[in-house]
DNA sequence: GCTCCTTGTCACCATCTGGTGACTTAATAT
DNA sequence: ATATTAAGTCACCAGATGGTGACAAGGAGC
């Protein structure tokens, strides 16, 4: 039974893209490579050259497939709870959530993110494309107020994105950032909390100049 | 004259930390090795062993030298303009402002937020270490507010912070940050101006519940 | 003079990586 | 049945890495 596996390319192909997942989140993007994917496949790496053209290929194709990044629905919540109906700094502040939600349920996500964070090469310009795509995707999705704090309250936002990224990727490794707990379900609802806090008071249209 | 380098283990042992900075900032953690630091100070790799019990040590060596992250004065600001003086708000929203800036000036400090974000090993301990070492020598040096709201603004404060990592790393590698630009002084100015809005309108006291 | 320790040099090892050419074996078309 | 194409296997290459043992030569003390 051992020699000669049964000649099916797509569930080759399939073994591969998985597997470019598990080296991923148990090893690491440093682990990343042709003999690591084919190693944890059990398939020859040669069929990686011959099917995707090559590790590029490969993570391309994986970019592209489901196990790669959240749907925009997911963030935007579908039905009842529609982010587009409420004030603006709600929005934002459960968008956030929402976001980081979304991410911390994927254990590759972190490590994508933190890998785009650490080098620019093929490989990650790849996946950073696709992220960018992404995010496009959802800014197609929600009101734009054209008003000229619109520009401000998007910096606001995307500056606590970053945060959450950080804070995801970090998490991946270390339990806490400075004595901020970034480990259980509680240490992010107290984060969840503080994004909360921050949105509305930063966004809330108050009496000022 | 070449052959047989001048007898002196201290200008050695100098130049191989001088390598290690040359190495971090120019090739990045992931060319950091006994073989690269070596080769960058025209010195053989077995001094290395020799004179610090490996990279590990030398390593630690560097963590301990002043390339490798600024003073705690230089983000409180000395005389003139202490932090500890001003109100609550203000007193983050500036000090979180100079850490950025503390921070931006050190090519070598985005590579080291950078691989501590994302390897963790013996290497990235020590300098995560002697990273929070400094954390906790800057935190003595504030005043503390005792009452229940500390807690949080120190969490908001945390955050925010954890955006400037972010961004300082991912500006070694990037211009921007889903459009939020990152790259020249003015790109700063900006984010500067977010964080101190952010800071101003979450910390200063409010009437409130 | 001689000895002894230190500094520095060189050659070598095992191991891992990305990548390629040549092979066998199964399935399909004629 | 036979020829062709595709799937999978194996062996090898060059280059890089971390690490070690053996050696040459400078400098200080006796």
């Amino acid at each position: 039974m051992a020699k000669g596996k049964a000649r099916d390319r797509q569930a080759t192909e399939a073994r591969l893209l998985k597997a470019v997942e598990t080296v991923l989140t148990q090893e690491g993007f440093s682990g990343l490579g042709v003999n690591a994917v084919a190693r944890e496949a059990g398939i020859d790496k040669v069929l990686i050259y011959r099917y995707f053209n090559g590790m590029p290929g490969l993570l391309r194709a994986f970019a592209y497939s489901d196990a790669f990044w959240p749907t925009v629905e997911e963030v935007l919540g579908e039905g009842s709870s529609d982010l587009s109906k409420m004030p603006v700094a709600d929005r934002w502040s459960a968008g956030l959530v929402r976001y980081a939600r979304a991410l911390r349920r994927r254990p590759i996500v972190g490590e994508i993110l933190a890998w785009e964070q650490v080098e620019k090469n093929e490989l990650t310009e790849i996946l950073r494309l696709r992220r960018e795509e992404w995010f496009a995707a959802l800014r197609e999705r929600l009101p734009r107020d054209d008003d000229p704090t619109d520009a401000v309250t998007v910096s606001t936002v995307l500056v606590i994105g970053t945060a959450i990224h950080y804070l995801i990727a970090r998490s991946r490794l270390h339990g806490d950032f400075n004595g901020l707990a970034i480990e259980s379900d509680a240490d992010w609802a107290h984060i969840e909390q503080i994004i909360h806090t921050m949105c509305s008071r930063t966004l809330q249209p108050r009496g000022e100049a």
